[in-house]
DNA sequence: TCTGGGGTCCTAGGACCC
DNA sequence: TCTGGGGTCCTAGGACCC
């Protein structure tokens, strides 16, 4: 009987390589995808080719220091309807394989689940249809659970396939730093260094009752299963909901003019407004039930106020007016760079 | 390195109710 | 009356991911 594996397939440097294919020219050179593709912008790298990585040009960078470490690389804007539509393309591509289940993770990566005696050929196969349907390349990790296969993937860099399951998991994963699994960050690598846990081993051997005790009920246990490469085994098909809707901006200079926060409150207020109500891509039609108001004051102060709407609504005046609401209950009105507003659903 | 934009989930404290 | 315990909602912030 064939056995159950789970594929996570990766496309590589994907928002580049789309951009190379209607630009063949640009092939080999250093291509940095971000912004408007102005690099003297306030703007971050969304993604950077290989060519282009080699200059230490890294995803979340700003445009000023990529265009620093390589002048030469050609920056471009980031042209998210064209990502999205061949992000399409390629999720049918995988939904249209023999026998599996499709979880779409983003733009670029998606989880398979699949019954084969040969899980590294399926994953070579997956890889050839990609590349012959869409032109783009693209790596598979393969797992007996989705968080083995998610961190196969990075090991199988680029155009490669990887294999992580419970056999290899110590071996492969033991010895590196908490801050290699999917879900561990700077900050809880920091939390669970200053804990003693260094190593994935170590987290793998720590008790999960200590560990709820200081970092949460839910997180602690979880950090240690983490640690044992234990997750979720099944691959759901099932269309995601979205929670929430927002946009924010961030300003090329800074707005210290409270009536203009106010006019960019309201504007961006409608405009969420208009996109749940037209449901599309993200909101599915749901009237929202809350609103939430984010101010990045300067230099960087991040602070965030909500409040629960009286009735739910998709009514662009009404939901403007509650973000007005929401934005006067902020204690201060220094100047600001961002501005954002999120409805939920 | 002067730090985007779009999201998700968890936590903790207080309010409020029975 | 000096003081319970559970449940749920609201809110702000933290952390993480793509």
């Amino acid at each position: 009987m064939p056995a159950p594996w789970v594929l996570h397939v990766d496309l590589d440097e994907f928002l580049a390589a789309v951009e190379v294919l209607r630009h063949p020219e640009l092939a080999g050179r250093p291509v940095v995808v971000g912004g408007r593709g102005d690099p003297t912008e306030r703007a971050v790298v969304a993604t950077a080719s290989y060519a282009a990585r080699e200059h230490g040009i890294r995803s979340g960078m700003p445009l000023r220091t990529a265009v620093k470490r390589c002048p030469d690389a050609v920056f471009l804007p980031a042209d998210n309807p064209t990502y999205e539509a061949v992000s399409v393309q390629v999720m049918d591509v995988l939904r249209g394989l023999d026998g599996v289940v499709v979880e779409v993770m983003g733009w670029d990566e998606a989880f398979l689940g699949v019954e084969t005696d040969d899980a590294e050929a399926f994953a070579r196969h997956v890889q050839d249809a990609v590349r012959s349907a869409t032109g783009l390349r693209s790596t598979v990790g393969v797992g007996d659970n989705l968080l083995r296969a998610k961190i196969a993937t990075g090991f199988g860099k680029p155009q490669g396939v990887f294999v992580l399951t419970a056999r290899n998991w110590a071996e492969v994963m033991g010895h590196r730093p908490t801050r290699a699994l999917w879900g561990i960050g700077v900050r809880t690598e920091r939390t669970l260094a200053e804990r003693g846990l260094h190593t994935v081993a170590d987290l793998a051997a720590a008790d999960p009752a200590a560990l709820a005790a200081d970092l949460g009920p839910a997180m602690g246990p979880y950090y240690v299963q983490l640690g044992r490469g234990i997750g979720r085994e099944r691959v759901d098909p099932t269309p995601w909901v979205p929670r929430s809707h927002g946009r924010e901006t961030t300003f090329q200079t800074d707005l210290d003019d409270w009536d203009a926060v106010r006019g960019e409150v309201a504007a961006l207020a409608r405009r969420v407004a208009g996109e749940i109500a037209a449901g599309g891509i993200s909101g599915a039609g749901r009237p929202a039930r809350r609103v939430g108001v984010t101010v990045r004051f300067v230099p960087f102060t991040t602070r965030t106020r909500s409040a629960t709407l009286p009735a739910p609504t998709t009514d662009p005046e009404v939901l403007a007016a509650a973000a007005l609401e929401v934005l006067e209950r902020f204690p201060t009105r220094r100047a600001v760079r961002l501005l954002g507003v999120r409805a939920e659903f």
